[in-house]
Parts: C-alpha cells; sequence; structure tokens
DNA sequence: TTTGAATCGTTCGCACAGCGAAACAGCAGT
DNA sequence: ACTGCTGTTTCGCTGTGCGAACGATTCAAA
C-alpha cells in the first residue's frame, strides 16, 4: 500500500533554480526516509532506484550517514539499516510539545470510558503522525503508538485535520492526494466531503472501515495558535467495541469536548 | 547540563580529506541536533554559534530544511522549531525492531512487580536512547518515554552498556567521556570502574544516585546478535521505592534473568 | 575449472554547484 | 546619524556530484 506520495523534492519543477536549495542535505534525508516499517535492510542499489538519485552518490551519501550514526551497514548482508541517531532527532521535537502534557489526562481518561484508544497526530507529508496515544487498560486495542503513521485521506484523524485547513493548502494537499493514488481518488473525494459535511455540523469526523475493515474512529482538529498547527486528535478502535451509532452520538461529541478542553488549556500556560 | 558532547563531525581531524564524506549532509543534521527538550526556538545566528557553521551555510540550510518539512519557521518569533518531519525518521527504525515485541511482556511484568519502570535504550553518540520503556500501573514513577536520552556515564543503563563494549570502543567512549566533562571525570571515573567490577561479579551496574539524585537503577546490556548489539535494560525509579539493597538483592537479579530470556527468545525466531 | 554475463560497489577526472569572507540591507535602541 | 544586532546577496575559488570506466562477486553454462 502506497501511504505517502512521492513529493518531488529535488528535479524540482518549479524553482530548480533556488539557489538557497542545497541538494545534498535533501538527498540524505530522502535516503533516510526511504527506509519503511517492514524493510530493515536496503543496499545501495534498491536506494538508488527508489529515489532516482545516481549510484556513486547514493554510495557517498549512505558512507557519511553511516559515519555520522544514522545508518548503520551490516557486513554479512551487505545492507545498510537505520541506527539509533535518527531517534534522537524526533524526540527533541515530542519533548518541546507542551500539548501532550496538557492533553494527556484528559485523553486517558476518554480511553478508558470508550475502552477504545484516543490519539493525538501531527501531519507530514500526506500521512499524520503520532505524538501521543493512549489506550484503555484492557487493551483488546490496536497496536499504534507514538511515530506510527496513518494516512491522511482515509482515516478520521486525517480527514479531521484536511477541515480544518485554510482552502489554499487543503487544495494542495487534495492535488497531492490525488495524484498518490488516482484509482481510489473518486471513492477518496467523496469520504472527504462526507467528512466535510460532518465537521461543519457537528464539529467531528468518522472513517467508518475507510482505511482498515473493522476499525472505527472519530477525528478533531486542534484549532490552536500558531505552533500546535496541523494536529488533529482521534479516537478508535475495533469495529464491535464502536458501532457507529456510538460514534455519532456518544464519541464524537465527547472528543470535541475534549478538544475545546485542551484548547482553552493551553491558552491558560 | 551537558548531556552530550560535541563530538567533531567536520573539520574531522584524522581523515579530513576523505572524498567520500558529504559535508553538506552533515552540517543539516547538525542544524536539527541543536534543537533539545527545553529549546524550543532557535535563530539561525544561535545555530550558526552553537554549530560553528558560517552565517550564509546556516541560512541555506534552513532554509532546505523547512521547504523540506523538518524544520518550520515562526514569523512571530523569527526561529525555527523542528517540525514533523523529524518523526517520521526514527519510527521506521523503531518498528524494524524486533526486540521491542519480544521483550515488551516480560518488562511489563517486571515494571508492574517491582513498582518501577523498566526500559530498553540503545546508544547514540554520548547517550542513551529510550526505545521501549514500560512503567508500573501505579504510576508514582517519572516521566520517561520512548525517545527520552539519558547520559551514558552516569546511569545504570549506560553503564551496563558500556562495560558490554569490546576494549577498543570502550576507550574511545571513555575519551570522549573525559573531554565532554572534565570537571566531574575523576568521580565518573570511579562510578564506571565500580559498575566494571559489579557487571564482572554479578552481571548487572547500579546507579544510586549518581544521575539524579533519588533516582535509584540497575542495568544490563543486552548481548545479541549483530543488529541488536549497543543496547541495554535498566529498571529505576525514585530511591524510596528502590533502596540500594533491594536492587542488589532483587531487582539486579532479576533484571539479568529478564535479558537472558529475551536473547534466548530472540535467537528462537 | 574456466568463461561469460549478470549483478554489485567504488574510483576517476572534469564541469559546475555550493561555500564563505565580505559587503549589503533591515530594525531597534540609544 | 550612529552602533549593534539581525538575515540575505555577491562572486571568485574550490569542493563536490556525476558519467563512464573499473574491480569484485556471484551464478550458469560450457
Amino acid at each position: 500500500m502506497l501511504m505517502d506520495s512521492e513529493i518531488r523534492v529535488f528535479g524540482d519543477d518549479e524553482e530548480s533554480k533556488d539557489r538557497q536549495f542545497v541538494n545534498a542535505l535533501a538527498r540524505g534525508l530522502e535516503i533516510l526516509r526511504c527506509f519503511r516499517p517492514g524493510e530493515a535492510y536496503l543496499a545501495n542499489a534498491e536506494l538508488a532506484a527508489r529515489t532516482g538519485i545516481p549510484k556513486p552518490t547514493v554510495s557517498r551519501l549512505t558512507h557519511t550517514l553511516t559515519k555520522l550514526g544514522y545508518l548503520a551497514y551490516s557486513e554479512s548482508q551487505g545492507q545498510y539499516r537505520l541506527a539509533s541517531g535518527v531517534l534522537a532527532l524526533g524526540y527533541s521535537m515530542l519533548a518541546n510539545l507542551d500539548v501532550r502534557d496538557i492533553a494527556r489526562p484528559a485523553m486517558q481518561e476518554l480511553a478508558e470510558y470508550s475502552r477504545a484508544s484516543v490519539s493525538l497526530g501531527v501531519r507530514d507529508r500526506l500521512s499524520m503522525v503520532y505524538v501521543e496515544s493512549c489506550r484503555s487498560s484492557a487493551r483488546v486495542t490496536l497496536q499504534l503508538t507514538v511515530g506510527s503513521r496513518i494516512p491522511i485521506a482515509t482515516t478520521a484523524m486525517g480527514k479531521a485535520l484536511l477541515c480544518s485547513l485554510p482552502e489554499r493548502e487543503f487544495d494542495y494537499l487534495m492535488d497531492h492526494i490525488r495524484l498518490a493514488d488516482e484509482e481510489n481518488w473518486p471513492r477518496i473525494k467523496l469520504g472527504i466531503e462526507q467528512a466535510q459535511r460532518d465537521y461543519a455540523e457537528r464539529g467531528f469526523c468518522m472513517s467508518v472501515g475507510e482505511w482498515h475493515q473493522d476499525i472505527h474512529s472519530v477525528g478533531v482538529p486542534l484549532l490552536g495558535i500558531e505552533r500546535e498547527k496541523s494536529m488533529a486528535f482521534n479516537c478508535g478502535g475495533p469495529g464491535f467495541l464502536l458501532p457507529r451509532e456510538k460514534l455519532e452520538n456518544d464519541l464524537g461529541p465527547r472528543l470535541v469536548q475534549l478538544v475545546r478542553k485542551v484548547e482553552t488549556d493551553m491558552g491558560r500556560v
């Protein structure tokens, strides 16, 4: 499945003559992005194929990343894998997100009440990345945790985020969502239009089996100030625990209430 | 407090004429590393000062990182902060670490038993970065979670890791630890030497208030195969819950037993 | 075992892109 | 106007990316 689109980075169409743009850096990071869950090891040739970067250059980049501790080389396999360095980058960001501390208690409470999981995520390209996740103690729930990625177009959290965006940004993302999955575009588009209506009427969006069969969820965007932009909450779990009616009449409104509380609490700090 | 040393990266002493090394990439990543918990926003000038990179170059790098979604620019403050892109990198690594799934149940069990927290970390430069953490349901415990960093030289987890290293690597790290904190070096050195004796005799190390007052813990390295190198477990919490005697006679041995079990379980897969 | 045809990754030398000292520009606050 | 602080632009020199050529492996067929 294609979770992320290939947003063009180099060979940049529009503004390829950006003298401020450092290509080598962009490419090195693109190398790191090639590694995905389930693909621990990648060889130079594979990286070259995926990124379109010439082989000798990939060689130099992997060599550099290895020396810096972001990649590790496996002699036996002749392939690279991600090393501990990459973890360090992400955490400094998490640690500086005070929303997490503010929201956590209410999230945990709703997770227990709903016997499902409640999460907070930020957008990255065409995914939502979890930055906080609470699950009920009765853990029949799914295994998504901080750092997990879910698609933006078919999940409640993702659609909620889309609904909160200014028109320009919304259109830009819709364009990319279409390009990433032309085949399912009509269905996806309908889902997002429905989400917009739901959001306008009730303040939350739903995804009932759209992403994975038997996963139901509601989503609400966080309408914060500057730095908390592009974040959204969800409450979701297995379908038998969260029938549509319960989402609409109980959990949706409760999640909206949770988010309003978080927003005022943030204002106070 | 200085948690991480400035391990020289460019202006590289030994092999500055490494034609394989891409400086621009190293510098870009060094920029991202400047952001630490508690320092959400940094300006170009500050970044230039910290890294020693000339201002115009910092300008180009931040511009590039912003376009790629790893940094975000705050108009109001005229400063940069980490953006969602950095999270994505770390998670692909976590998802591919099967040790986590193997170890989690036993970790949770020990966490409940000890009413403290049990964590697994990997080394990154002079820190240990948590990749998994379980806490007891009775959560009087400290707030460290996946992605947190603790120093290598004064914590049980870090010292346990040091004890497991081959001599060459051990010496290399000791050198850098000394350079990072000359002032406290004598005391730190004694602590590590004690850890080596403890490890040789009983298989675990301890830190009783060495890192933070009133934080006590035991640590055990994971002696795995290739890819699980440089990982270690700890079990720690507030001092009043974990008196030295309990660490030595109960939790230390139990943590050793846990790690042995994880090692054999990993061999089976 | 040898040979040929595939891989794979690294080396080489040239052309050019990115670096950085210095100069420039925007803003505050004396 | 000056000083002290930002961040950006200029432009010559140089470090760096890339095509092509080169080794190193592997596997299959001769």
